[in-house]
DNA sequence: CGTAAGTGTTGATATATGTCAACCAAGAAT
DNA sequence: ATTCTTGGTTGACATATATCAACACTTACG
């Protein structure tokens, strides 16, 4: 599962900084760096599984990974990471364990820095947490408009969320590469993998979007943002 | 909506400094106690609105009250408050907006706290941000798991979670008076009212529980675990 | 080269669930 | 007392969605 352990460069010099640990002062970043690992993870593998301890804070450098609850039968897609985003569960502060599973949708790298520092800086540097506290109210936020497309829309709009998704958050461009699978979709989306790829269809035989091979585009983004709404 | 607004004997005499104020030095709980009102609502009155600014942190001291998020067409119901509990979204970290609606569903009174006052004492007091984080991460527990439940099960399963949320944690007795209508259990539960009725019915007639008027009694725990946990 | 295994696709079918409408009971208001 | 309103209940019906099965396509692998 874990290829390959080593520390490199330098915290200081990683773009990883520029987001929650802006705000901490060169000696508390050099804290970090001391203590972390950096691993790689190849396309599929786990990187925690839900109900194990959770002794590190993962900060994703490259590839994509996702988060999910392992429910009943099948599985629910969270979120997805890319760099430079952070992977956090309400564990941390709770239990130690996790709430959910990682695994790796590209090929990753990450770095693990261990909780207990990283809470001892929550507690000693209130700005870095307050970003900590903002970080996990977005996120929030986030779950919420999630919940609410997947038990009051149905399945056209669900899909249309998750393209908007997919194309404004993850990959941020419009003829885009999807690295994830069909079953990551449905996944997403909550529903079978099949009804997934129906809709998918429907949108392409009414010309709201084409796939060529894993290339998606969107051409009709009104269209799609008017089934979105309208459930 | 707002019946009437007074200060009240004191924040040291009252049973929330229990909770999570309990680290807080006299001194600061004193902060809290002279920049807070004691308000009162009627059952189905308004406590806020989705989408408006969010100057205040709601300390709920009687009665019942419930978060739900205004979606398309219809409410889910996050979570029911009771005494000593409080309500604080994502948003005052965020946006300064609330995310979700709270209305109270018995009569409740309820304590207001300036946000500004709270985020000061979570920047000086370690413990108290700490014990604060705690609490943001068990909501987002409890939202996990109702997100699961939500999507993977279907309608008996839960209804099954949605009443033994309301006998093991908030009305905590076995035969419990409902003080919540059917249309709150449909929002609870994501269906329509007329499936969560018919549900109703079912378990009833199946000898799981008994309904007299208001009261629900659950006479086979077992055999609706089961049904919570097969979905 | 052929086989296996995973992923994507499609169609037929069963069913869980929402919608609509009617009706009932209990208070509230006139 | 009578009407009105609100919440609860039930039945008939339409449909959104999952499931099952078959098949195509690619890729790994012996």
């Amino acid at each position: 599962m874990v290829n390959k352990i080593h520390h490199s460069s330098n915290c200081a010099d990683c773009n990883c900084k520029a987001s929650i640990f802006k705000n901490l002062t060169p000696l508390e970043l050099e804290l970090i760096n001391s203590s972390r690992f950096q691993v790689s993870y190849k396309a599929g593998e786990i990187i925690f599984k839900q109900g194990t301890p959770s002794p590190y804070f993962v900060c994703v450098t490259s590839g994509l990974a996702k988060i999910y609850i392992e429910g009943y039968g099948k599985n629910l897609i969270l979120s997805l990471i890319k760099p430079v985003d952070y992977i956090f569960g309400p564990g941390i502060y709770v239990d130690n364990r996790h709430y959910y599973s990682a695994a790796a949708v590209e090929d990753c790298s990450a770095c693990l820095v261990d909780v207990s520092i990283f809470k001892n800086l929550i507690r000693q540097n209130p700005d870095f947490a307050e970003e900590f506290i903002k970080r996990v109210s977005l996120q929030s936020i986030f779950n919420f408009e999630q919940v609410i497309s997947l038990t009051q829309k149905q399945m056209h709009g669900r899909i249309a969320d998750v393209i908007f998704y997919l194309s404004d958050k993850i990959y941020c461009q419009n003829p885009f590469e999807m690295t994830i699978s069909r079953q990551d979709l449905a996944d997403l989306s909550g529903m079978s993998k099949e009804s997934a790829i129906r809709i998918l269809k429907e949108f392409k035989e009414e010309g709201i979007l084409t796939i060529h091979g894993n290339t998606m585009e969107v051409l009709n983004t009104k269209q799609l943002r008017q089934i979105s709404e309208t459930g």
